[in-house]
DNA sequence: AGCGACCCGTAACGTACGGTACGGTTCGCG
DNA sequence: CGCGAACCGTACCGTACGTTACGGGTCGCT
């Protein structure tokens, strides 16, 4: 049985944390030869510990897939003034920081391992990805959308499709042509240009025509 | 070495062909358990025989991706009267095919399989299954994009750019969604209301004001 | 110092699976 | 009929890996 790092678990401890970073290095080194005897080899720890901490094996990827999560997990977009200008940035801020995340080399082995993972029976790491990841992303914005709805900035009825409008735009085919192993370099200045195209189609399909209709 | 259904092989033999189906539908069950017994027992052939005609596991995974793709492979879009009606309608077409395509369980499989297999090194896999997926689509709808830009339906620069925006307007978050794990049910339906949807989106983009601006 | 908790390194076990070998059967052909 | 090619079913081999067990070492506490 597990005792740390459970599915609903506390922050596990520093020298957890350095053992689920060796488990991310090797899933971006070599994604295959992720065992457990790598794993203790490389965080210099010894196989029974891995197993007194983390239960078994989908438990350590469970465990690292949060640690990544929690890495990442995000800095706030606070409510600034909100005119059009504001609005941009921070879409612009989204779609390129979604960019960025789903074309790292960590993502792209996490949502490898994770989808393997789904094509055997029951297990949580697609849902625990797709909570962080997509599922995530969506419940940031979709508040950021509603206040330009209401601000009269954009025009839509259903906030969920028109974030999956969003999420199309700016991802593409990106992750897909990654997760196939895709030779596809995406360059700070590239990420910066889509960004950018995908929020002018996004404004041109969402973007209110007039401000405020009903002010 | 491989005898038949090579890489660049000719057509699988009808016998080859039961096992390969057999393949597809252990792949489709449960997607882990795809040995090379299963495989033997579900296609009544003996393991010699599948190494004799496709060389090794990955030789076998390489013509089933090939067989699938044979079999999609694909109902021509003879270029009609093209006014903006029949655009629509081609359009429409491809929308929905594609979102059917990745809906289906055999996709499914097929891409975690891919994917899966693109985590380690050295594959084509995941290669065979780009070629066949997003760039075959690509490469026959962007024939259809040039024409509707010649015929002053549409208006865009690239029509790689073009397709990509396409891309993600049909497929959204549905992909990533499947493969990994998230129920998402597709109904006939609700793909043509999809269909719709994107092709509104992608036409108020790159719609033409004004049909044949310099006629 | 003595004790217990914790942990490292390594060995060991069981199993699953890719790949190979072999006997037996069927079938086409001279 | 006689023969060889193709193929099925099964047994077999080697290895990789998840999991468990054990010996020894370090640290904190009394």
């Amino acid at each position: 049985m597990t005792t740390t790092s459970d599915s609903t678990g506390e922050a596990p401890t520093p020298r957890q944390q350095a053992v689920l970073d060796a488990v991310l290095g090797l899933m971006v080194e070599s994604g295959d030869q992720l065992t457990m005897d790598a794993v203790a080899r490389r965080a210099s720890c010894s196989k029974e510990t891995l197993y007194k901490w983390f239960g078994d094996r989908d438990g350590l990827l469970a465990a690292t897939v949060q640690w990544q999560a929690s890495k990442v997990r995000a800095r706030r977009y606070d409510r600034q003034h909100l005119d059009v200008a504001a609005l941009r940035d921070s879409l612009r801020g989204f779609a390129a920081a979604w960019l960025t995340t789903i074309s790292s080399p960590t993502s792209i082995a996490l949502n490898r391992l994770a989808i393997a993972h789904a094509a055997s029976s029951g297990s949580n790491l697609g849902r625990l990805v797709l909570a962080n990841g997509r599922f995530a992303i969506g419940e940031r914005l979709k508040p950021v959308l509603e206040e330009g709805r209401e601000a009269g900035l954009l025009d839509f009825d259903d906030a969920e499709t028109a974030f999956r409008t969003f999420f199309g735009l700016v991802g593409r085919d990106v992750q897909i042509r990654l997760l196939l192993g895709d030779r596809l370099p995406l360059p700070p200045a590239e990420i910066a240009q889509d960004a950018e195209r995908a929020i002018d189609q996004f404004l041109a399909l969402h973007g209110a025509a007039k401000p405020k209709p009903q002010a």
